[in-house]
DNA sequence: CTGTTAGCGCATTCAG
DNA sequence: CTGAATGCGCTAACAG
C-alpha cells in the first residue's frame, strides 16, 4: 500500500526524527524557542534547513484554532483615503508575522455582510473594518467572533470593541467656519459619493453655514446615489463619482446656475482639483472670485497653483493606530479606550485666503523647498 | 473527563446527526450540492441553519491540502496604479469564493522573497505577483509551489508560468516618437521613483530620442533612489518620490537649470501634474512654450486645464484577466498562452499639441489670471 | 526541559 | 447516491 502522503513535502515528524527528537520539540523549538535547550535547538534547526521544511499553517490553525491572519474590510481599495489607510495598516504589521486578507465592501452593508461571513469561516485573529454602518447581522457576527474587532475612520459612542478615527461633523463644520471666517458667505458644498461619512461632512457644512444665516440648500452640487452601478456586480465601482472631472463638471454647472457662488467645500480634494481646473478654464480667479477648499489633504493640495486649502486627517495613522491596537489585544493587553479620537488639522493654503494673508506669509518662506 | 472540544460551535458531526445522515454527505451537499439528492439535502440545509453551523476552512484546507486564498503581491498600495490592478482582481473574483492575501513588497525584492515564503506556509490556489524582478530563491519557491503563478504588470519571454502585462519600453519609445512628432525637441524625462519598470520606460524614451539625435543626457530629472527611507522598515514608502509635490519641484528646477527645454515626459501622471502646476506658477504657457505628457492616463489628466496628454494602460483589466487566469487554471483549464500582451494607447490632449491640432478652440481662453 | 497521547474538523479513499 | 474508516500536519494537555 502507498502511503497516503499525496505531497512529499516534508512534515514536522520528518524534521523530528532527522533531529532524533519528538516531534512536539520540534513544534516547540519553532514557536517558543528559548523553551528548548539551545543543543537542540540547533540540531531542529539544521534538521529543518536540510529538509527544507515549511510549518503548514493550515493545520497549524486547526491544531491550536488560532490563525495568523487580520481581516481588513474597506469601501474602496482605490479612493487614496482607505489606500493610506491599508497602508497604515501594513506598516503596523512590521515583523508581527500577522496577515492581511484584505475584502472591499463597495460602500455596501450587504456585501460588507456576506463578506464578514466568508472572512468568518477563517476564524482571522482579529478583524479591522471600516466605519459604523454595519447590519445587524454583521455586528452580531463580529461579536461572536471572540478576537479584538477595531472599526476605523469613524466615531460613535457604541463601537463593537474599540473605534478609531475622527468627527466627519467636526471636519465639515470646521472648515466651513474657516470660509466664512475668511469672508466667503455663498458657500457651495461639492458632495461627489454621498455615503454616511459624506452626509457627516455635509451636516457640519450645514450646521456651520446655518449658524452664520447662509444656508441655501441649492448650493450643493452631487450626483444622484441611485445608480445601477453601484449595485454589487458592478465593476465600475463608484470612483467616477469622486472624480477630477466629475469635480470639473460640478464646477462649471455651478458657475452657469449660480455665478454668484464665492466657495466650494468640497467633500473630497479629488473632487477640488477639478473645481480649480474649471475655474481656470473660465478665467475664475482662485481665491480671488471663488474660494476652493478640500477633503483630507492629498499630497497634490499643496503643490496646486494656487495651493489648495483642505482637511488633514490622520488616515495612516488611523490604519496604523487599529494595526497596533490589534496587536496589543492578541498579546494580552486590554481593549483600553473604546473611543480613540484621533482629530483632524484645517490646512490653510492660499486657495481660501482671499485677504492674501497666506500670501503675505509664504513671501518671505516659499512652500516648497527646493533640494 | 471533558471533551476537549473547547470552542462549542458545531461541527459536521453535529449536522449530520441532527440531520440524521453520515458526516460526509453533510460535506457533500455543501460542496457539490447536486450530488446529493434533494431530500437530503433539504434536511442538511434545515439543520445548517438551525445549527448555525460554519465550516471551518482551516479544517478543510487540512483534509483537502487546497485552500480558497489567492495571494496577491503588489509593490505599493498607494500609488493608483496598483490600487486599480488590485480592484480589478477584486472585481475579478465575483462569486468565485476565493479570497485575497495581499502582501505589500515595497519594491523591495527581499522583502518579497520573505513574504512569499511566509505565503507559501498558507499553501495558496494561486500567486498573482507584479514585475519580474523576482529574486532566484522567490522563482524558485513559486515554481516549487505547484499552483497557479500569474506575474502581472510587465513582460518578459521567460514567465514562471503566465505573465499578462505591456511593454513599458515601447510605451516610452511610443510616447516620445509622439513628442518628437509634435515639433517638441528638448524633452526632458522625469523619473520620481526608478524602479526596473521606470527604467525601461527611460530606454524607450531615450531609444526615441537617439533616432532622433536628440538625446541629451543632462535632460533627466529625478531623485536619487539611495536614499534610506526605501528601507524594509520605512514607513514613509516611496511615495513622496512620485508625489505631485515633487513633479514640481523637478520643473521649478530644470526650468532653473535648463530653461531650453521644450517639453517633460514624466514617468508617472502625478509629475505631470505637479509639473503643469509649476508651469503656471511661472506662466510658462502650456502647451506652446512647454509640453506635458504622463504615463498612466489617471482620471484628472482629462480633467486638467489644459487637459494632459498620457499613456492609457489597461491596469484594472490586467488585474481583471489576472484573476480569471487564475479562475481557469483552478478549474481545471490549461495555461494558454504564457505570455500576454494587453498593450497600452497614447491618449493625446491639449498639453502636447504644441500646434492647435487638437483643440485649436480650447486655446482661445486667456492666460491664466492667477498671481 | 522533553515526550506521550489524543485529538482539531474535515475530506479522501473505497465500498456498497 | 450514500457511508465507514482513516489520516491531513500540527499542537494541547498532561506527564515525566
Amino acid at each position: 500500500m502507498t502511503k497516503k502522503r499525496s505531497s512529499n513535502r516534508p512534515t514536522i515528524a520528518d524534521v523530528a526524527e532527522r533531529a532524533g527528537v519528538s516531534a512536539i520539540t520540534v513544534s516547540r523549538a519553532l514557536r517558543e524557542p528559548q523553551k528548548v535547550s539551545s543543543e537542540l535547538r540547533r540540531a531542529i534547526d539544521g534538521a529543518v534547513s536540510e529538509l527544507n521544511y515549511v510549518p503548514d499553517l493550515n493545520a497549524r490553525a486547526l491544531a491550536s484554532s488560532r490563525t495568523d491572519v487580520v481581516a481588513v474590510l474597506v469601501p474602496s481599495l482605490t479612493q487614496h483615503i482607505f489606500s493610506d489607510v491599508v497602508r497604515g495598516i501594513y506598516d503596523g504589521l512590521e515583523d508581527s508575522g500577522l496577515r492581511i486578507e484584505l475584502a472591499n465592501t463597495r460602500y455596501s452593508a450587504e456585501l460588507e455582510e456576506q463578506l464578514v461571513f466568508g472572512i468568518m469561516r477563517h476564524r482571522p485573529a482579529a478583524v479591522i473594518i471600516s466605519g459604523t454602518e454595519q447590519t445587524a447581522r454583521t455586528r452580531k457576527m463580529l461579536e461572536a467572533a471572540k478576537c479584538p474587532v477595531v472599526q476605523i475612520m469613524d466615531l460613535t459612542d457604541d463601537p463593537i470593541q474599540k473605534i478609531i478615527g475622527f468627527s466627519h461633523e467636526r471636519a465639515g463644520l470646521e472648515m466651513t467656519r474657516h470660509l466664512i471666517e475668511a469672508g466667503y458667505r455663498r458657500i457651495a458644498f461639492f458632495a461627489g459619493w454621498m455615503n454616511a461619512r459624506s452626509l457627516q461632512r455635509h451636516g457640519g457644512y450645514r450646521q456651520a453655514m446655518e449658524e452664520a444665516g447662509l444656508y441655501d440648500p441649492d448650493l450643493l452640487g452631487q450626483r444622484s446615489n441611485d445608480n445601477p452601478e453601484f449595485s454589487r456586480g458592478s465593476r465600475q465601482d463608484f470612483h467616477q463619482f469622486s472624480s477630477t472631472v466629475m469635480g470639473r463638471e460640478l464646477m462649471l454647472e455651478m458657475l452657469e446656475r449660480r455665478p454668484d457662488i464665492d466657495a466650494v467645500f468640497c467633500n473630497n480634494d479629488v473632487l477640488s482639483l477639478g473645481a480649480l481646473f474649471a475655474c481656470q478654464a473660465k478665467g475664475v480667479a482662485v481665491p480671488q472670485q471663488v474660494g476652493i477648499a478640500g477633503f483630507n489633504d492629498f499630497d497634490f493640495m499643496a503643490a496646486a497653483e494656487p495651493p489648495l486649502t483642505s482637511i488633514r486627517i490622520h488616515r495612516w495613522r488611523c490604519g496604523f493606530e487599529a494595526m497596533k491596537a490589534v496587536q496589543g489585544q492578541l498579546n494580552g493587553e486590554p481593549v483600553g479606550e473604546p473611543v480613540v479620537d484621533l482629530g483632524f488639522e484645517i490646512i490653510k493654503r492660499a486657495s481660501t485666503d482671499r485677504n492674501g494673508e497666506v500670501a503675505a506669509a509664504a513671501q518671505e518662506a516659499p512652500p516648497l523647498a527646493l533640494s
